[in-house]
DNA sequence: GTCAAATAGTTCGATGTCGAAATATTACCC
DNA sequence: GGGTAATATTTCGACATCGAACTATTTGAC
């Protein structure tokens, strides 16, 4: 997009890297969403109950924390979700200020429904690049990704 | 997310990219938006400012494509960048169809005081990397961004 | 020339997303 | 034990985002 931005060769260069990498995932995730992998359910819907399948029931709070949202963002998701049969909520009897959300049967049966499809889509979709370079892009995207306040590593 | 999914080998590797992809991503916009280098505006709404500064007056279809998003998006957030004065539509006299979109000099202005910025805070943030794992990174991104814009031309 | 198809943009309804404020409950301090 | 601080969640307002339906205009086929 910046085609036409002019700078030192450092800022050059950064550009163009930040742009590929946001395209891409905007292109991965766009293409993944073209081909339905997930059904009905929305991203956000999926990574809740994927989440919760995997790890268990977990409070409001914690839920938030895995997918990575706010808290108020989890309100409204989960919202969804319960609205739809696919979890519900459960007060905690000791702290009643918690939530506890669960799977139902039926949340159960749709992350089974749709699971093994979207993988197999993931899996598709990465095939363009090898095993080691998929690797190398893990580990590229882990160094930039884990990055700090305190990491002051200035490396060039 | 899916910490505890078990599959083939290429599976879990496919899914340890792809997680350490998104969420790189993620993180690195969210660190940006913290350092807060575009002051009031939001994401969507710099990156239409941009385009319009470096390519120059398009119409509004033009603009949702190169910032990629859809045309009811972008009325939107053109409705917004209008409201504030920072950019401002023109009908088309030969085609009445057209909307073209200008930047206002209070939109140069506000781009001009948030781009240096904001550039230098993505130089700051890739910096963790060396300029050839940014070109490494760069390269394995458009790899495989590339393949949605090939699939589509091919099908469409 | 007229009417249907194509094109550009907007409107609408649903969902996602955030931060700030509000609410409810529990924990802590003296 | 009563008041205040901390914690968990929800509510609210603003913006983003999409696809489908709609409006206005132009183009093309006949």
């Amino acid at each position: 997009m910046p085609t036409h931005f002019t700078g030192s060769r450092a800022e050059m260069r950064t550009l163009d890297t930040f742009i590929k990498l946001t395209r891409c995932t905007n292109a991965l995730l766009s293409r993944l969403a073209e081909r339905n992998t997930i059904g009905d359910l929305t991203y956000s819907q999926f990574a809740v109950l994927e989440a919760l399948y995997h790890l268990g029931p977990m409070t409001a709070g914690e839920v938030s924390q895995k997918v990575l949202k706010s808290g108020s963002n989890m309100t409204l998701v989960i919202d969804n979700l319960e609205r739809d049969g696919l979890v519900r909520r459960e007060r905690d009897a000791q702290d009643r200020r918690v939530i506890r959300v669960h799977l139902t049967e039926a949340g159960s049966h749709k992350l089974e429904d749709v699971l093994p499809g979207h993988i197999a889509a993931l899996v598709e979709e990465l095939s363009v690049l090898s095993a080691s370079e998929q690797e190398t892009l893990g580990a590229l995207c882990k160094k930039l990704g884990m990055r700090t306040i305190q990491d002051r590593s200035k490396t060039k």
